[in-house]
DNA sequence: CTTGGCCATTCCACAAGTGGAATGGCTACT
DNA sequence: AGTAGCCATTCCACTTGTGGAATGGCCAAG
């Protein structure tokens, strides 16, 4: 339920229709989920009106097709609200966007709910490195067709720096991010990095 | 047609049985592809069997599963080498691994074709920059939930910053990638950067 | 000697995504 | 007057992906 997520996130910023939907995941959205199809917001549209996360007002237009303006309903908004701060699997390739997606809806969350996130893809993703970064890269070959040998490993090296470049700059960014969050949420918590107060409004999920 | 290309390729390199691939896509090929179930990886297999792209070499072993050995037909070596060369149309998420999986397999590649390829690459993403790097980020809001407004504002400006620095990354790594396809490819082409010979080797897909 | 992990495949029910076509009015430009 | 592009939804056939369970031998560690 993934597309489902995003609509009631966007919805609960603010009601929309579904041309409007379909807008913000080609524009603002657009890092958020590759070609996402109209028949597919609509259908999901639907089928979240049938599970009661939605309703919608209609607004006649002479003439011309209805337009529906769909708004998250109280049990939709628990739905989302449930899956935005519980728990996170991060997924294995760090460049999908699961992660932002939540952040993206940081604004329904507390700042410890986001620093649990964001500790959760640190831990997965700095283990990642230690596993990974100097694995046998070495491919072993038994091609029936032609293979120019020396752009193969041109290529792979290439893409290993890359990739490995990539990620130390997601931790490190997801670092300043922690940072910049324990900062603006000291006030609230001057002493002690984590009150009982804190604990206590942490969700069991 | 996207995972029968990933494994046409893996094939091409070596024989191996529906077991190895998925083994290869949950370390080695990790980047090109999230959680490929074992199901997946068989049911392409199968299918590409009846097109024929694949056939197997059944090792029989004595009271356990047998062990299909998969390799690449003369077809699927030209469905695979059509599917490399020819079109590529960039996915709207550069963090998408389209690139990266056709990278992957540049071994089969000529330096031309792999020029172009990232040639297309570099123009869709400098394009992408110019658009959107400073496009309205304002979020409406009008939401029946509360919000907390300065902390999503916080976290919609680090992460605009984090993509943007991600895609001049990207950006940036394919130059260079370029320029050392240029600096190996130059002997061939002493003068001009493309001959004659070049171009008539050039696929038409 | 037994438990756990690896090798290897098959099958299944269901959920989600692809890639349009069809409809039809509106506004802005040329 | 015509056309291009935006607004807005519905429908459909199809392809892919999800998330297992079931089967059963192999080898190594304790």
């Amino acid at each position: 339920m993934k597309l489902e997520h995003i609509l009631l996130g966007v919805l609960l910023q603010r009601p929309s229709t579904g041309y409007d939907l379909k807008k913000f995941l080609d524009t603002h959205g657009r890092f958020l989920r590759s070609n996402t199809q109209m028949s597919q917001v609509y259908r999901a549209l639907t089928g979240m009106q049938e599970q009661g996360w939605v309703e919608h007002e209609v607004a006649h237009r002479p003439g011309a097709q209805d337009a529906k303006t769909y708004r998250v309903t109280a049990e939709g908004a628990t739905v989302f609200l449930d899956w935005l701060t519980g728990p996170y699997t991060p997924p294995s390739r760090f460049e999908d966007p699961d992660l932002l997606v939540r952040l993206t809806f940081a604004g329904f969350m507390t700042v410890d709910q986001l620093l649990r996130l964001i500790d959760i893809e640190l831990d997965t993703r700095q283990a990642e490195i230690i596993r990974y970064r100097f694995r046998d890269r070495s491919i072993s070959w038994d091609s029936q067709i032609p293979v120019d040998h020396p752009l193969a490993d041109l290529v792979a090296e290439w893409s290993h720096r890359k990739g490995a470049a990539a990620m130390d700059m997601h931790v490190a960014r997801l670092l300043d991010l922690r940072q910049q969050l324990l900062d603006v949420g000291s006030p609230r918590t001057p002493a002690a990095p984590v009150t009982a107060t804190d604990v206590a409004q942490m969700p069991t999920g």
